[in-house]
DNA sequence: TATGCGAATTGATGAATGTTAAAACACAGC
DNA sequence: GCTGTGTTTTAACATTCATCAATTCGCATA
């Protein structure tokens, strides 16, 4: 199979692709596998041979506790158009392994046409580049959120982070999209207590800024979420510019 | 001038370098510059036409928070041999900006070069790419001690890794090093106050495990100061892999 | 030696979050 | 319709961390 044209659009909202870029992109070719919830899509340790992204759902990188066993954290999610661990490309081996969120699909990539991508396709070398960057400035936003913001306003980051992400590359619309986590999870990711996640989601709930029924999230008042939460998209990177 | 050999030292702990590479990375151009305790060494925001190594002293990456003047978050800290602000050779601009802490030297190279490296040297392209990643996956290791572990431990972490990436290049050994940071820097970097940084540090202290005088950190148990922090190295991929 | 200043330290109190327990709710299978 | 299971929600209490205030320490310099 082809690659998702998410991915495409992940690139297109970022640069401008060259004729050759997007034609050598549709030729990579990829295996689409389906996943359960909480099944491992990468295991940790050992060096992968091809990498994956996403076409559909969520998928988690989960780090476990050495001396805790059952205890995770969660410090990445990954939505459709992400590559989502061009991390193993370069690395040794992860030191995390990355589960699905929910079902979800995913398409991988053999690293040798990744290789061959690197040697002959700067432009595209440095566009991969830049999406593992992206992920740093990602997981940097985290870091400040998690100093600087108490849990309401951790939380309401997170939303506006996820629907950012989903809107710019047409997976979600009108302030709604489906988040396939569970209370749990969202406290592996933002490093509160289940107890406590509700008590943040009832805050939002009662200021009116979302409506959250099953998996459905609906933002009610964006500028009102994205005030608590400090939230400024410029992180992501959505500008077109010449890389 | 050249790079300096710290960097050289970052890649050959974790890769073999051919001739050509070496070569090739001594062959870079630099501008040496110095930088006082708190100087701004790469400004936020508009796209920068050079990045940055350090050689002497440590850097910090800053995000000023909007609705609240004079505070900031520290997201990461460089020390000798790292490649700064690679992100900033791939990104259109930096959403915060990195300032030197306390004394330090810093040297430059012009994007032209790395672009010219990335049209010619595929391996040592996949290096510099690793080093970013590498950055990335301290983040996520922060992120994990920010989530799971109190002030005690999440200090001890810090420690821990700063010995351990400065030991890998050389820059300190014995588990003594120099920590040119301030209390209420540590506060920035850790999402605590000051005084509950002090407390953090009193508790190191009293359960033996560093002496800390001034700017010479001792670390006294390196096994109980590693076990408190849950430090495990492996995220800084000090092994020496074909990559 | 005396003075001043920033940093480190200590104490007291309050807010945020963790812990434990249990109740309410949703939903699948019988 | 009933039961069982897992998730969400609420409550009561404990711990961690923030805030405010003051004191001590280190060090430069008058």
């Amino acid at each position: 199979m082809a690659i998702t044209e998410y991915f495409v659009r992940y690139l297109q909202r970022r640069d401008q692709l060259s004729e050759s870029d997007i034609a050598r992109l549709r030729a990579i070719k990829t295996t689409l596998v389906g996943f359960q919830p909480g099944e491992v899509i990468v295991p940790r340790g050992r060096m992968a041979s091809r990498s994956c992204m996403m076409l559909r759902g969520m998928s988690a990188r989960q780090h476990h506790l050495a001396d805790r066993p059952g205890e995770r954290v969660i410090t990445a999610l990954h939505v459709p158009g992400d590559f989502v661990d061009l991390h193993g490309f370069v690395l040794a081996g992860l030191e995390h392994e990355v589960v699905s969120m929910g079902a979800s699909e995913v398409e991988f990539v053999e690293h040798d046409e990744l290789r061959e991508i690197t040697q002959n396709f700067p432009h595209l070398t440095r566009l991969l580049w830049m999406s593992t960057v992206i992920d740093a400035a990602i997981h940097r936003q985290w870091l400040v959120a998690a100093a600087s913001l108490r849990s309401s306003g951790h939380l309401a980051h997170l939303l506006c982070e996820i629907y950012t992400r989903l809107a710019s590359v047409g997976a979600a619309q009108n302030y709604v999209f489906t988040l396939p986590l569970l209370q749990k999870e969202l406290a592996d990711i933002l490093g509160y207590t289940p107890i406590h996640i509700n008590r943040a989601v009832r805050d939002l709930r009662d200021g009116r800024l979302i409506r959250w029924t099953g998996q459905e999230v609906r933002i009610l008042d964006w500028a009102g979420l994205a005030r608590i939460a400090r939230f400024d998209p410029q992180y992501l990177e959505l500008d077109k510019v010449k890389r």
